[in-house]
DNA sequence: CGTAATGATTGTAC
DNA sequence: GTACAATCATTACG
């Protein structure tokens, strides 16, 4: 008490020197009668706690009036000041927070923050539009996106909320401190503090909700991603489909990005799950070709089918005027076999009118330059060799009469015509030409020397993969 | 219900 | 980036 009174004297004296601070000194040689009020002063304010409320009221009004007042006034804010900057100095610089980044990133990322026009429900949808637009397949996305903008919109009306309550509550406090400031020692600077505190109270509120709306994301994703786990066999024709490529491309089973779009158009499949697709298969392919030789060998057969027809339909329309064949005429085929394999072809027929009609030259192509091309190995399941087979000199070797399916005819049919005694054991109808020793796939290498028959008339490159 | 098939994910390498 | 390999988790099937 005492000391703090003889601080404040020699304060006065001392700061006031050295800051150019409004006090109202008269200097007329009335020093001492100045000191004798100041120390009168002080001695008030310092008895002031112990007196009764009324009489410490009316102390009060009495200093407020008092000549002295704002002279002592100025020079308690800065004794405050200065006490208080040496209490918590370090702590007026708040460096950014890593871990606030981090959410603010994060959330900005998921699309939750981040630029907002307008506000309300319209904006709402627009930000969650974005943030679906990456992805292909939109229905599964759905409520996932749903769920987002949930997430978003509640984040966005409590941070207003919070935002609101921390403006109130500042100009609430600033007010009051302005209001006592009239009847105790508040400086501006500690009233900006003192906003500074609250900010920093309001802004660790606002990271606990920015926190937990990071969680919420997280779990709502983890949860989407389950869910995607969740598969779906594909449909048997979109099975189909990949099938075909993957066996019709076999030497070379990476299809482009844009085979792999049209891929996925045909299949109602997303790209990723095209992707997904053939990774898996060339892994599975790879690890067991036996077990696959079967189903290669059918694809080959319905490959080969797709291949006679629409090579017929190429002949046909390049000899316009060349003497109308029967249409069963295109196939030239010996009489005792001959309808066994025309049942078989018959059914492929049907199964594969519409693709050969709708992208005849593609399919010409994956015929030719996707699997005969790329050969390199001699005698490898062919569809050069099918279709020389299929379109003159086909000589069936005797079908066994096992009950065969008709898939299985064909299969052998052409195994037979290639000079394979079974597809599925002995020398493979497939063998994996494209396969070299380590496991991996050959180059997809030019058939620049494997001329194709139809290359000369129809030189397209389909096969675009690599 | 056990098992194979299969689509998706993860970790690694290039 | 992609491809591969291993693995997970679900679905299909006997």
């Amino acid at each position: 008490m005492e000391e703090q009174s003889h601080l404040m004297q020699t304060l006065s004296g001392v700061t006031l020197a050295g800051h150019p601070v409004a006090l109202p000194v008269p200097h007329d040689g009335t020093d001492a009668r100045n000191k004798q009020d100041i120390g009168d002063i002080l001695h008030q304010i310092m008895t002031i706690t112990d007196q009764s409320l009324d009489e410490a009221q009316a102390k009060k009004h009495g200093l407020n009036c008092h000549r002295m007042k704002p002279a002592l006034f100025s020079v308690l804010c800065e004794i405050k000041e200065k006490t208080g900057l040496s209490i918590r100095g370090s702590q007026d610089e708040d460096p950014p927070d890593p871990q606030l980044m981090r959410l603010d990133n994060m959330l900005l990322a998921e699309g939750v923050s981040g630029p907002e026009k307008g506000g309300g429900a319209a904006a709402v949808a627009v930000a969650t539009a974005a943030v679906g637009v990456g992805a292909d397949n939109s229905i599964e996305h759905s409520d996932y996106r749903a769920k987002l903008s949930q997430i978003r919109q509640i984040y966005h009306t409590e941070l207003e909320k919070y935002e609101q309550a921390c403006n109130e509550f500042t100009t609430h406090v600033m007010n009051l401190l302005r209001e006592q400031s009239r009847t105790r020692p508040i400086s501006p600077k500690e009233i900006e503090r003192m906003v500074n505190i609250i900010h920093r109270k309001f802004s660790s509120i606002q990271m606990q909700l920015k926190q937990s709306t990071c969680e919420a994301v997280m779990i709502l994703r983890s949860r989407f991603l389950d869910a995607r786990r969740k598969r779906r066999n594909f449909s048997k024709q979109a099975t189909e489909i990949l099938n075909e490529y993957f066996y019709s491309h076999l030497s070379n089973p990476y299809p482009s990005e844009e085979a792999k779009e049209e891929l996925a158009k045909k299949c109602a499949i997303t790209v990723s799950q095209v992707s997904n697709w053939f990774g898996n298969k060339r892994i599975r392919y790879k690890k067991n070709i036996g077990k696959f030789q079967e189903e290669a060998n059918l694809y080959a057969a319905k490959t080969a089918v797709t291949a006679a027809q629409a090579v017929a339909a190429a002949v046909q329309n390049s000899q316009t005027n060349s003497p109308a064949t029967p249409s069963s005429g295109t196939h030239t085929m010996d009489e005792t076999t001959g309808a066994n394999f025309h049942k078989g072809f018959q059914m492929k027929d049907e199964d594969f009118q519409l693709d050969a009609a709708e992208d005849k030259n593609n399919l010409l192509n994956n015929m030719f330059t996707g699997s005969s091309g790329s050969y390199s190995l001699p005698g490898s399941g062919d569809m050069f060799m099918s279709m020389s087979g299929l379109n003159g000199s086909y000589q069936p070797a005797q079908v066994p009469s096992t009950g065969q399916t008709q898939g299985d005819s064909i299969r052998h049919a052409i195994g037979q015509s290639l000079g394979y005694s079974d597809g599925l054991r002995g020398n493979p109808l497939y063998s994996p030409h494209g396969l070299n020793g380590n496991g991996g796939w050959h180059d997809a290498v030019t058939p620049s020397s494997v001329t194709s028959p139809i290359e000369g008339a129809n030189s397209v490159h389909s096969d675009t993969s690599n």
